[in-house]
DNA sequence: CCAAAAGTGTTGGATGTACACCCATGA
DNA sequence: TCATGGGTGTACATCCAACACTTTTGG
């Protein structure tokens, strides 16, 4: 009757490279799908979580210090997604800060999202979800702490918000918004300009390094009566 | 070695009854955590995803056509949240409209979150979780057609906006901030007044019974530049 | 005519985009 | 001093919460 139900861990890991957001895959050396690209990922162990699976699963590919962020996306189930065996898989979003290179096994290699190569199984899907995933909570949480180096010009900033986003992004209103939210800070330092000269540009970092969504409620705010208790209801979708 | 992985789906039913907003659990006979409450759902068949299961499963419990949205939360998947066997759940959000008084089975009832009884396993977090995506979905999107009846005053409405959120919700706003949305548009009906007399309040319905995002990036839109491309992106965290 | 409930008008604040303008540097 | 990249100031639009005020009903 039933068949056995295997359940695998897989991550959309995304870094953005040479000005394009990338994601990590390796190329499968034997069947099923032998030849094409597959998300770095493994099946689930007797004791672990998901979470702890996809961290150990991730630690055999990249160092996992240069992950700043992982984050569940959902749940791939349809029967014949791999075939002969019913696999279900938990898919993550991984974030790798720009300025990483992390080492990675020879069978593994970083490709853009705009030119992905052919990939096995259903893990296209899971690198959508990932990038969509990435825009939406680029747009109302601090999650560009995870893509950007420590320290930063706002132009390079912005750079990657326009590899991430895929539309182009003001310098001025990106630097604005963010402050006013208490997302970015200046470091005090400048960096040098470049060879063409130009004005040196501020250093600054992002003040907390773990989610925050920073655009709480757009609206049915709760009244804004005495300063409310604690912890505000905040747009907190996907924790 | 591995022990055996199942897979089941659970979901929090929700629906506002008498005010207050319920989910839909029945009573464990048999252990383990018998006499507990536990959510509905149920192994993963082998001929179906996830979405399919959890809807099959439901509809052991109540009549679908009553359940009108419903939506994946996520996984929880730690070893020990099933004793014995090694089990990973993935969770869905299931909304029912006011107006609907389903059949439920005789050991299934309708339990206030804001005072559940004991639970078995990790459903508690499950409700948790699902009330959390409910208060943060009604906020940007058109959710609330989920929890509505065909049609509504607007102080109904605002009511089950009330339950759901917990917190004071202005009618005036409400009506505003949704109809410039066309989240919601008059029938042309109006209602009759109560027994305490006021003006007969006009009717309104959700122009819409699927989910929409509406309330668009909240920041680092694209620029407004020709009339944009089709199918804008917005902010669609989870789909 | 009064109370109750519903709906409209209006104000003020917050937030974001666009764009003009000023600043600091290298050649 | 000029080109270049960086940063600030300001105008304008949008959106929303709050609240005063008007409308329509029953007693």
């Amino acid at each position: 009757m039933a068949r056995p139900t295997e359940h695998e861990v897989l991550a959309a890991v995304l870094q953005i490279r040479c000005g394009s957001l990338q994601v990590l895959a390796w190329q499968r050396a034997l069947p099923p799908d032998s030849g094409r690209w597959s998300l770095p990922g493994g099946l689930l162990g007797d004791d672990e979580d998901v979470e702890q699976s996809v961290r150990r699963q991730l630690a055999e590919k990249v160092d996992l210090g240069e992950v700043t962020h992982v984050e569940q996306l959902g749940v791939f189930s349809r029967p014949d997604r791999v075939p002969d065996v019913r696999r279900v898989a938990t898919a993550f979003l991984g974030l790798v800060p720009s300025d990483a290179d992390p080492a990675v096994p020879p069978d593994t290699q970083w490709h853009p999202l705009a030119a992905l190569p052919p990939t096995a199984f259903d893990h296209a899907a899971i690198v959508a979800d990932a990038h969509d995933r990435l825009r939406a909570k680029l747009s109302y949480t601090n999650l560009g702490f995870a893509l950007a180096p420590r320290e930063f010009t706002i132009s390079a900033l912005r750079d990657l918000y326009v590899a991430a986003l895929g539309h182009p992004v003001s310098a001025t209103n990106l630097q604005r918004v963010l402050t006013r939210r208490q997302v970015l800070e200046p470091t005090g330092a400048v960096a040098p300009p470049g060879p063409a000269g130009g004005r040196p540009a501020a250093l600054f970092r992002f003040t907390d390094h773990v989610l925050r969504v920073t655009d709480a409620f757009a609206v049915l705010r709760p009244p804004t009566g005495p300063p409310s208790g604690p912890g505000e209801a905040t747009r907190v979708v996907v924790p």
